[in-house]
DNA sequence: AGCGTCGTTTAGTGATCGCTATGAAACAGG
DNA sequence: CCTGTTTCATAGCGATCACTAAACGACGCT
């Protein structure tokens, strides 16, 4: 999906797909799904609207695009790092900080994209709700795995669906703009009350 | 608001304002107030546009009023309910269980319009997206007051931002139809990580 | 009945929605 | 050069957006 993917001849690309897909990203992050329209892609991507429909079909087929472009870039959960604390406690530190740090890093485009992202929209675009809705369960799955030497089978799937929980209240707060101490008080509290219940200190 | 507010002569009103509010109420908590038009509710009304705008001046007006039929009717928090609770373990389990049967009563409209609703939108309608925020400010600030018996000043501020969290990942996942009995799950952990801090039992 | 008042309807405003038909432009190979 | 292939921008599609001008209708009052 570099520059100029061709086999033979045809007029070369004059806009790099992937940029293109950074940027829709960061529209569909900041405003939702609903909130931005097709003629506010083309215009930040510079380029005319069948350039974008030859490129990724429609505006949903966009929308997808940019929802994976974010999980592979800014929603990645490293299982490796969590996996390697010392305890779960420390695991769900690790895990519920770098969630914070992920939804209150850039200024414009605060939250989750995923956590809170199309939760609810017109019927037309159910299709794409019901995939974001999947993409949530995905990554309650990937906290499951993550936390895997620590928890296992039925406490291990109550846990992550806890832990998914907080993350996504925390990404609400931060689109509305609470502070970053504020959110890691939330993080001290849940880490505290995983702590207090655990065998291991 | 009832039929027929009338001061001196002029046409009778032909709609209820007051179910009207509850049909824009019930349209925008399902689809979110990008995901409703117009013509969505003036046809579920069962009125033509000018009388909406006669009666509410805008989409946007309307929608802050049946934000506010919502806070009234469906995300009431009974503060004095859970201020009466044994202990603060227990004022946590009513307060968090409320929310998973108000998140979950209604088979078509799940979720909480406030904790979850007008969390990304369009620039457009900044000004709703503002107010909505304050909506769930004021609802962190309830959960202070129904906490006060139990918790005081700092700990208690920090607190309900970690319970307002969690009630709007509840508020998301109820939505996604993740079922009751997994919420209750969810609320099962807090209280458990609430109580094993608590000094009392 | 006639008048004033106000809510209603019909019908439509310009703007924007997501999307596309058409043809020119830019390349590779011959 | 020419032909074939692919991507590009111009221009505009029908539909829908939030919203409104203008006239009609239903009442209280005199």
């Amino acid at each position: 999906m570099k520059q100029g993917g061709k086999v033979r001849g045809g007029r070369p690309w004059s806009f790099d797909r992937d940029a293109a897909i950074d940027t829709a990203m960061l529209l569909f992050w900041r405003h939702g799904y609903e909130g931005v329209s097709v003629g506010d892609l083309t215009k930040a991507i510079g380029v005319a609207p069948p350039s974008l429909y030859a490129a990724f079909g429609s505006k949903a087929g966009l929308y997808e695009r940019a929802m994976a472009r974010y999980e592979e870039t800014r929603g990645g959960l490293d299982v490796a790092a969590i996996q390697s604390a010392a305890s779960l406690p420390d695991a769900v530190r690790r895990l519920l900080t770098d969630a914070v740090a992920a939804v209150t890093q850039r200024p414009l485009e605060r939250g989750c994209m995923i956590s809170s992202g199309l939760v609810a929209c017109h019927p037309d675009h159910a299709d794409l709700a019901r995939d974001a809705a999947a993409r949530r369960e995905a990554l309650r799955a990937r906290i499951v795995q993550a936390l895997s030497p620590f928890a296992k089978d039925d406490p291990a799937e109550t846990l992550a669906r806890h832990l998914a929980a907080v993350m996504q209240g925390i990404s609400i707060q931060a689109r509305d703009g609470v502070a970053p101490s504020e959110l890691h008080a939330i993080v001290d509290e849940v880490v505290a009350g995983i702590a207090a219940r655990c065998p291991e200190g």
